[in-house]
DNA sequence: GTCCAGGTCGCGC
DNA sequence: GCGCGACATGGA
């Protein structure tokens, strides 16, 4: 059977530019489909079913606005908790309910490489659960790329649920899957190195105090306050909590690391070593929009 | 074989 | 509060 949802919004949205420029869509269980300007990803519905959904901008010719339409192929119906699930779930993948808004107007004053960004740009995939995402960045510390997509690759394949009509694909574990197994059989399975105990504690947080961990989503909290909670957690220091806080919809915070000083070092001529505060100040009129900022300074940068 | 990665922790000062 | 070595693993 297949079901088709459209989803619909006002906003300007560039998808295509979204899939391009952000990594996220390299991890499992997500898989970029360049061909079809697209991305797919395998999910578990509250049916119970494991289907993957295909998703995509049906109005692409027609910048700034898109229409995003969702695929999924499924072995049994749809009732309607999955049919909002799905929508809810792209609705926070694509976050459609940011409101870049101040952010533009901050980039038109700028002009340059930056008046251009107002047409939909600046929306950086997310995964459906904060759980998810916090995982995933605490696997981008102290390795290459390369490294991070194996071991989120090695974790879906032995704690996901595996989709109906090709077993060897599967969704991302749910922190209960992990808990499963005692952590010397998860450090068995999966080889995250020292970081095993990191991804098994916050898991155990996770499947336990699950509402401490959906707090963290409200908006009025400050952006300090949270950067304090996440700073808590072990495994997650300076990058990862600013990494975090991108995910969860707030751009204050610049993730410094070996990307980001190399960056501004070439880019602003910094002498060695680089004066972290000095670094970020760079960014520091950009008030509460410094992670986009930083981004999109990166991503239009040409080296000469 | 050797080095080290989109850092973080825990220690000693 | 700040500097510094250790940390698991596999790709470069």
């Amino acid at each position: 059977m297949r079901t088709q949802i459209a989803i619909n919004h006002t906003k300007p949205y560039d998808f295509s530019h979204m899939l391009r420029v952000h990594g996220w869509a390299a991890l499992h269980p997500f898989s970029y489909l360049p061909d079809l300007d697209a991305f797919s990803r395998i999910e578990q519905l509250p049916c119970g079913q494991v289907v993957e959904m295909v998703v995509s901008d049906a109005a692409r010719s027609r910048l700034p606005h898109a229409e995003i339409q969702v695929q999924v192929a499924h072995p049994a119906r749809l009732d309607r908790t999955d049919r909002s699930y799905l929508i809810s779930s792209v609705r926070h993948m694509l976050r459609l309910d940011e409101d870049l808004a101040p952010f533009y107007v901050l980039c038109r004053e700028k002009g340059g490489v930056w008046k251009n960004l107002d047409a939909g740009q600046g929306f950086l995939l997310r995964s459906p659960t904060l759980f998810e995402d916090m995982v995933k960045v605490i696997l981008t510390t102290n390795i290459q790329w390369s490294g991070t997509k194996r071991m989120v690759r090695e974790l879906v394949q032995q704690y996901g649920e595996p989709l109906w009509r090709d077993a060897a694909r599967k969704t991302f574990p749910t922190p209960a899957a992990l808990m499963r197994d005692t952590l010397d059989v998860f450090q068995r399975k999966v080889h995250l190195g020292y970081r095993a105990a990191y991804v098994y504690q916050l898991a155990a947080e996770f499947a336990e105090k699950p509402e401490k961990f959906l707090a963290l989503a409200d908006p009025s909290i400050p952006a300090g306050d949270l950067i304090k909670q996440l700073l808590a957690i072990k495994g997650i220091g300076n990058y990862a909590a600013a990494s975090i806080l991108m995910l969860l919809g707030r751009y204050e915070y610049i993730p410094v690391d070996t990307v980001f000083r190399d960056f501004v070092r070439q880019k602003y001529q910094l002498e060695l070593p680089i004066n972290q505060q000095a670094a970020v100040n760079l960014y520091q009129e950009w008030g509460h929009w410094k992670y986009l900022a930083y981004w999109f300074d990166m991503y239009t940068w040409e080296p000469s």
